[in-house]
DNA sequence: TTGACAGGTGACCATGAGGTCACATATTGT
DNA sequence: ACAATATGTGACCTCATGGTCACCTGTCAA
């Protein structure tokens, strides 16, 4: 009975689309793009990645729009996108805090320190 | 040229594995009992999940091994598995801050206001 | 050693996701 | 009105993924 609002999805089903969404190396591209320069056209981010046609760009989208991930803004004939944040930092509310945050932070210290060294043993 | 370390994955390549891994619904359910009740044995784990063969369950639990998210020890001929937080604390160091820290602590502040609330206008 | 238990391997199938295209629909400038 | 621009739709193909199974390997205890 909730979420109409931005991010507000229902629970887990949300969060589910929103891993999946993530999931794909070209969906991130596409965020890493819009937080470059937000805002774009489907056409400015087809030229981002003249690896795919439109209509895959335009799939893609549409699952991260679908995930709340983007959100978009029509201007005449043009459809501008908006990286959305909300989705992600839920996920790391609702997620990361529960796995990593009772344990790790000491852990990950760690690891930089042994990856910068990088040889002992 | 680096990572033999527990989540120290080669930069992006890694990443991918852990979203993916954490793409599927089964696998996060497979993360939470583990995170019930950790070190636990494949047949512990099928029976956790009667809604899957253990071939299913040993199939999942080898995306997570491969993504670092769960670590392995054997004990004669049970296998037991543990949860390692440290990927998902990279992905929210490497991921979730860059895109979420800078706007949105804010609006989801505001966000939980409105869905408390719920009825306005 | 024999049998029961815990786990592993390779093949197999069905579905869904990524990707492309031919066509259709706005919207803008002239 | 007309053509060019910008995006949308449905069908289609292919391959990775989730899921299952028959069979093999290793381990424990009697």
């Amino acid at each position: 009975m909730r979420s109409h609002i931005v991010g507000a999805v229902d629970e887990s089903a949300g969060d589910d689309r929103v891993f999946k969404a993530l999931a794909d190396p070209t969906r991130r591209a596409l965020l890493d793009a819009l937080f470059v320069a937000d805002g774009q056209s489907v056409q400015a981010l087809c030229e981002r990645h003249p690896e795919m046609t439109r209509f895959g760009v335009m799939k893609h989208l549409a699952v991260l729009e679908d995930a709340h991930l983007v959100v978009v803004r029509r201007e005449g004939r043009v459809k501008r996108h908006f990286l959305n944040p909300v989705p992600i930092q839920q996920l790391s509310d609702r997620w990361i805090d529960k796995y990593a945050r009772p344990f790790t932070r000491a852990m990950t210290d760690l690891q930089r320190r042994l990856e910068s060294r990088e040889g002992s043993s």
